[in-house]
RNA sequence: GGUUCCGUAGCUCAACUGGAUAGAGCAACUGCCUUCUAAGCAGUAGGUUGAAGGUUCGAGUCCUUCCGGAAUCACCA
């Protein structure tokens, strides 16, 4: 980037120098040479034709020749149509080596003044985590730390809903069926416990209901007038008043519940600030709505229930409050919202990370709050993601049609062990590093996987076909820094010394290695992309990039050639760069490094 | 039906916000391990970017209309 603003300003002076032409730099566009052509940047010349008054081929040798001969930058040049492509200086691009690799050191001390809050995973408490969780999770996580890494302080938050009708249904189901048993008289994780018991009701209730419309009625009457439902529904009214039976046998669940989650997000290696609980903030919104009633932002019906009318705003009405008082989704949001921004008074903005499915629930959430006069309002973000999509449609967990997240981990680890295995690299090894390898291996083919898609896409997965482990994945990339590390290694043993290294000496580049310079310069732009576009797979991408354009460079030229000269040295400075830049990169999409594998 | 999103190689994804001959990986085929890790590198093949119009020097990208898919529009969460 720094190099691309530097050759526009160039290009600007020689605009007016050569044709009297005042371009404002706005207006100037350096691209990256494609790789099939000569380059490394590249200025199209078609919009600034009519400006220039002369035809294309003279305008291109005029700007050409005036570059190569006032340029601290370009070196040469050659033009195809409209197009100029330019090469770089090779002291220019080693100056700039040299500088990153002084400042390296100094970045971390950066001070973290800003603070933003981030929403993710937030599940229901009556199932275990699944595939979709997990790309909520690693999306969610992943922008977190692209955050940090910017200077930001972030607090990751979820909410967790732990009431409602969801979990009264696995509640019903263990005390009719259950047996007192419990997830370690069953050697079972809590989570699964439960949701086992929450598959086992919809079973019960579908064979009830079954019955009943067989007597002539139907689906809808039958489910109303089911005994389950009414049980449960008997469930939640005791709930929300208060039986202290019913609220411990909720708590003992939710426990169990809790205990697996945990499990969960510790093999994912994710942990979150604080964690917000819909039994304890549902009722935090209605104190809220009550101000807007004041405030005429919302209104009453007759029968007593709350509304907004957002149909200037082309959205619809919206209800707030039900008839008999109970709130509903969007006013416990509001309540939350403002609860977290009360915790955190500082932040400047809160991102959500749900999936796509609530579009217009946040639409909605965030032009209520912006009514009620909250500032932070408009700050709000929704990251919106799509689905995860199973060769036969979408998953459905009252089906039971889901991946689970830790078998999915589990089957991941195995494959990482099967492939490391057969390629025989288990050689200085031990046991605990094994473990650590096979783990951090299947946590980045997992989460590159996921991650490396536009959040907005929805993704297809195939449950017969593998994760991939090689061409554009996680274990690529970690190879790639491995391979690094080794070089590293060597080049230590042989007592070379590339921090004190004389560039002066260093004649001549490859075109792999300007690639790498280049690349490594735009590190940080890609990551304040990221941050920009809340998408977590335009670091990936860079990564990949990195790692393909390295590993071009490690197969075609020999670092350790005999010589131990200051190009042995530049080589390998070069190489510590780009695997510290791996390695903050695949730290940021929340994935461990490992030295050896 | 209204609104929103998506459609790119057989498959999974890119394409710097309007630029060159649309790029990678997987799968297929051909080479490369007695010097730094072959989970790699180099190469071959694979495309009417869902369709048709329009805007201009130039369209996968912008506008219109179709076709196909998804989500949402609940006193559900």
């Amino acid at each position: 980037m720094e190099i691309q603003e530097k050759i526009k300003k160039e290009i600007i002076q020689v605009f007016e120098d050569e044709f009297n032409y005042k371009c404002s730099i706005d207006n100037i566009n350096i691209d990256q040479t494609p790789k099939n052509f000569d380059g490394l940047y590249t200025l199209i010349l078609f919009p600034h034709l009519k400006y220039l008054k002369e035809n294309l081929s003279e305008v291109g040798k005029k700007i050409g020749d005036a570059l190569n001969n006032k340029s601290a930058i370009i070196s040469r040049y050659n033009q195809v149509k409209g197009f100029l492509n330019f090469d770089i200086k090779t002291e220019y691009l080693l100056d700039v080596f040299k500088s990153i690799l002084n400042q390296k050191k100094l970045e971390k001390v950066s001070k973290k003044t800003k603070e933003i809050i981030v929403e993710f995973s937030s599940p229901n408490t009556n199932k275990p985590l699944h595939l979709g969780h997990l790309r909520n999770i690693f999306l969610g996580d992943s922008i977190s730390k692209i955050y940090e890494a910017l200077g930001y302080k972030v607090h990751k938050v979820q909410i967790i809903n732990d009431r409602g009708i969801h979990i009264c249904k696995s509640m019903l189901a263990w005390r009719k069926f259950g047996e007192g048993k419990t997830p370690n008289s069953q050697k079972l994780k809590g989570d699964k416990f439960v949701g086992d018991f929450y598959v086992k009701f919809e079973k019960e209730l579908k064979k009830e209901t079954k019955k009943l419309c067989v007597k002539g009625l139907s689906e809808e009457d039958a489910l109303k007038q089911s005994k389950l439902m009414l049980e449960v529904k008997s469930y939640l009214k005791k709930w929300e008043s208060g039986d202290e039976e019913i609220l411990k046998l909720w708590k003992k669940m939710n426990n169990w519940v809790y205990d697996g989650f945990e499990k969960t997000y510790k093999s994912l290696n994710v942990e979150f600030d604080k964690n917000y609980y819909e039994s304890s903030t549902y009722l935090l919104g209605k104190k809220n709505v009550d101000q807007g009633l004041s405030k005429k932002i919302f209104y009453k019906e007759k029968d007593n229930s709350v509304w907004i009318d957002l149909t200037k705003e082309n959205y619809d009405k919206k209800l707030l409050i039900r008839s008999d008082g109970t709130s509903v989704y969007m006013t416990q949001d509001i309540g939350t919202a403002i609860k977290r921004f009360e915790d955190y008074p500082k932040s400047e903005k809160q991102i959500y990370t749900v999936g796509n499915e609530q579009d217009y629930h946040f639409k909605v959430l965030f032009k209520i709050l912006d009514k009620l006069g909250y500032s932070w309002a408009k700050e709000c973000y929704h990251l919106s993601y799509g689905m995860i999509d199973l060769p036969d449609g979408k998953m459905k967990s009252r089906e039971g049609t889901v991946v689970d997240a830790d078998e999915l981990i589990t089957l991941m680890k195995e494959t990482a062990k099967n492939r490391t295995v057969e390629l025989g690299k288990l050689d200085d090894f031990d046991s605990k590093d094994q473990e650590r390898l096979y783990n951090i291996i299947a946590l980045s083919a997992l989460k590159y996987h996921l991650l490396k898609v536009d959040p907005r896409k929805r993704i297809l997965f195939n449950p017969e076909e593998s994760i991939d482990f090689q061409g554009n994945t996680g274990p690529f990339i970690q190879y790639t820094y491995a391979r690094i590390q080794s070089i590293l290694k060597r080049g230590k043993m042989l007592n070379i010394d590339f921090k004190s290294l004389n560039f002066d000496n260093v004649k001549k580049l490859s075109v792999n290695e300007k690639r790498i310079i280049d690349l490594i310069l735009k590190h940080r732009n890609n990551l304040i992309k990221s941050a920009e576009t809340y998408s977590p797979s335009i670091l990936c991408n860079y990564v990949y990039n990195l790692s393909k354009t390295y590993n071009s460079f490690y197969q075609e030229e020999k670092i350790f050639d005999g010589k131990n000269n200051e190009t042995t040295s530049f080589k390998i400075a070069l190489s510590d760069i780009t695997s510290s830049i791996i390695r903050e990169s695949l730290n940021t999409l929340g994935m461990d490094v490992v030295n050896k594998m």
